[in-house]
RNA sequence: GCUCCGGUGGUGUAGUCCGGCCAAUCAUAUUGCCCUCUCACGGCAAUGACCAGGGUUCAAAUCCCUGCCGGAGCACCA
């Protein structure tokens, strides 16, 4: 090992006045509304690649304190941290804020008695109007017994949504409107859906949970989306009526990525799971970070392109291309090559130029011609062996392979053939034919029944169906294979085991790139 | 409307703080060639960018101004 290799290339600019900070804290701060879509990964990938070049501390907080418009989904929690490990990364510590929905009470009644927040039970349209000439309303003035009392009042949930808020006092006349007094706490109605916190009807927003979190936590350093700049400025407002010292921030824009026609929302995503136009969250389409590792994709090659995308502030456009190029690196010294011959699409596939589905063919053998070829596991690697592509009578081409009567083809592993109608004559192993006569070299497999396995390839645009080498019954789910002139693929399921997802007698297996 | 933040090749990124070594780095992409019993891997080459206009300066991608374009916030969402 090259030791230094992974220390490494320094790809991410310097945490600010990191040198200054014993420990560098971090936390990843997911809403557990859904699984992870690809973008998320990049939470996990920057703050994760950032604790291993300060060997920092990281943990992941559930930001779970909306149990109605971004309602927390039970399942998600785990499926989060098991995507964190998927990329590569183990948080330090995990927590949820449902669970500490006492500690922002607490913080929030010492906050009262510095008058720094109040009560009120303004509608909220009147109040954005208030708030957008910089007029304050009328509760603003309370004195500290009356907040004291209905800030009780609404943490007994004495009140609906809507009918009461606590406040932060910033300043109504600020000339950014986005940091005039804003909303801590709010009532909802609709209990969360996590046993242990179902009976809290006062929850915190977001500014208020996360700023006394962070401080709590000790976090050194916020990484997050531009989305949340302004909610550092209205956190330190908190800060400062607490004494204490605002965390370094760096921001980032948004990513999208190309290469998928489905939105990456987990809103639009889950609609479409929902109602089947997406066969789950691990459909080939939809852009998440399951549907990608079932297409046999390594988080780490997630993970360098999130990095390389560095932090700017600009929103930028991320290439599937690039994950794939960084997956090839992987992955292709230890994959085995296979052949497969594709036989058409097996479903409503649309775009077809991604992945030609091709056509088999069938060419009957002359006697003459050996009755298997042995083509390597692996062209670099002569020393893994050969594999055994038996063909005793005839053999499958893909339609677009098939030369023109009389020409020759080199079927790979085996040696060079004549066309002679509907059948095959051996022409012999001379490897020159190939390299100063320009015979092409093609995959085939055996057509006898026991000479290949049917294959189902799952594809970003819909199935195709081929045979596959015997040889790839012997895989297990998650191990890849490169099907030579088709690309990479990741072994799903054999026959039986998965029947809902693939034809009887079909190996399912996902595509992953070329 | 108000307030913030950005704009380097198809994509991402380095350089911008501390102007000159930048006729602009690296990766990816595309194309061509070489290697090869794969259209993979590897090697070589080509393509391709400082949003626009002013200003400061001997010198500007880098500093200043204006404009244009893009994004974000102004939620009882996160």
């Amino acid at each position: 090992m090259e030791a230094e290799a992974e220390e490494d290339d320094q790809v991410l600019p310097d945490l600010p006045n990191a040198d200054e900070y014993d420990q560098i804290r971090m936390r990843l701060a997911p809403n557990p509304n859904g699984p992870w879509h690809l973008g998320s990964a990049r939470m996990p990938a920057v703050i994760g690649t950032y604790k291993k070049i300060y060997d920092g501390w990281m943990c992941c907080r559930f930001d779970d304190t909306d149990p109605e418009t971004k309602r927390p989904d039970l399942d998600a929690y785990d499926e989060i941290i098991d995507a964190i490990g998927y990329l590569g990364f183990e948080p330090d510590e995990v927590l949820k804020a449902s669970d500490r929905v006492e500690t922002y009470y607490d913080h929030a009644r010492e906050l009262i008695e510095q008058g720094g927040a109040y009560t009120c039970s303004c509608p909220a349209e009147h109040f954005r109007g208030l708030k957008a000439d910089a007029e304050p309303c009328d509760h603003r003035d309370k004195d500290v017994e009356t907040v004291r009392e209905e800030f009780e009042a609404m943490v007994d949930g004495e009140y609906s949504d809507g009918e009461m808020v606590l406040r932060v006092k910033t300043d109504i006349e600020h000339k950014n409107p986005a940091l005039r007094d804003f909303v801590a706490f709010r009532m909802v109605d609709t209990p969360h859906p996590r046993e242990e916190a179902a009976d809290y009807r006062a929850w915190p927003m977001l500014d208020f949970q996360s700023g006394i979190d962070d401080h709590l936590t000790g976090v050194t350093h916020i990484i997050r989306g531009i989305d949340l700049q302004d909610s550092a400025k209205r956190q330190r407002f908190v800060y400062d009526y607490f004494g204490w010292e605002y965390p370094e921030v760096v921001h980032w824009g948004h990513v999208q990525i190309d290469a998928y026609d489905v939105a990456m929302s987990t809103s639009t995503i889950k609609a479409k799971v929902d109602s089947g136009e997406l066969t789950g969250w691990d459909d080939p389409r939809a852009p998440t970070l399951a549907s990608v590792k079932r297409r046999g994709i390594r988080g780490h090659a997630i993970v360098d392109a999130m990095v390389d995308l560095g932090v700017s502030t600009s929103n930028v456009d991320l290439a599937m291309s690039s994950i794939y190029a960084n997956n090839r690196d992987l992955v292709d010294d230890d994959t085995d090559r296979r052949f497969l011959v594709r036989d058409g699409v097996a479903s409503d596939a649309t775009d077809r130029e991604r992945l030609p589905a091709g056509a088999a063919e069938a060419f009957d053998l002359a006697s003459d011609v050996p009755d298997a070829g042995h083509p390597p596991l692996h062209p670099n690697h002569e020393d893994r062996g050969d594999r055994d592509v038996p063909a005793s009578e005839a053999v499958l081409l893909e339609s677009e392979d098939v030369p023109a009567d009389g020409e020759r083809i080199w079927l790979k592993g085996l040696g060079c053939l004549r066309r002679e109608g509907d059948g095959l004559a051996w022409v012999g192993t001379d490897i020159d034919l190939v390299r100063e006569e320009g015979v092409p070299v093609v995959h085939w497999v055996g057509a006898g029944d026991d000479e290949h396995v049917r294959v189902r390839l799952r594809t970003m645009d819909g199935d195709v169906v081929g045979y596959a080498e015997p040889g790839y019954a012997d895989y297990d789910a998650d191990d890849l294979v490169q099907f030579e002139r088709v690309g990479f693929a990741r072994f799903d399921a054999a026959p039986g085991t998965d029947a809902a997802e693939a034809d009887p007698g079909e190996y399912l297996a996902f595509y992953a790139h070329p």
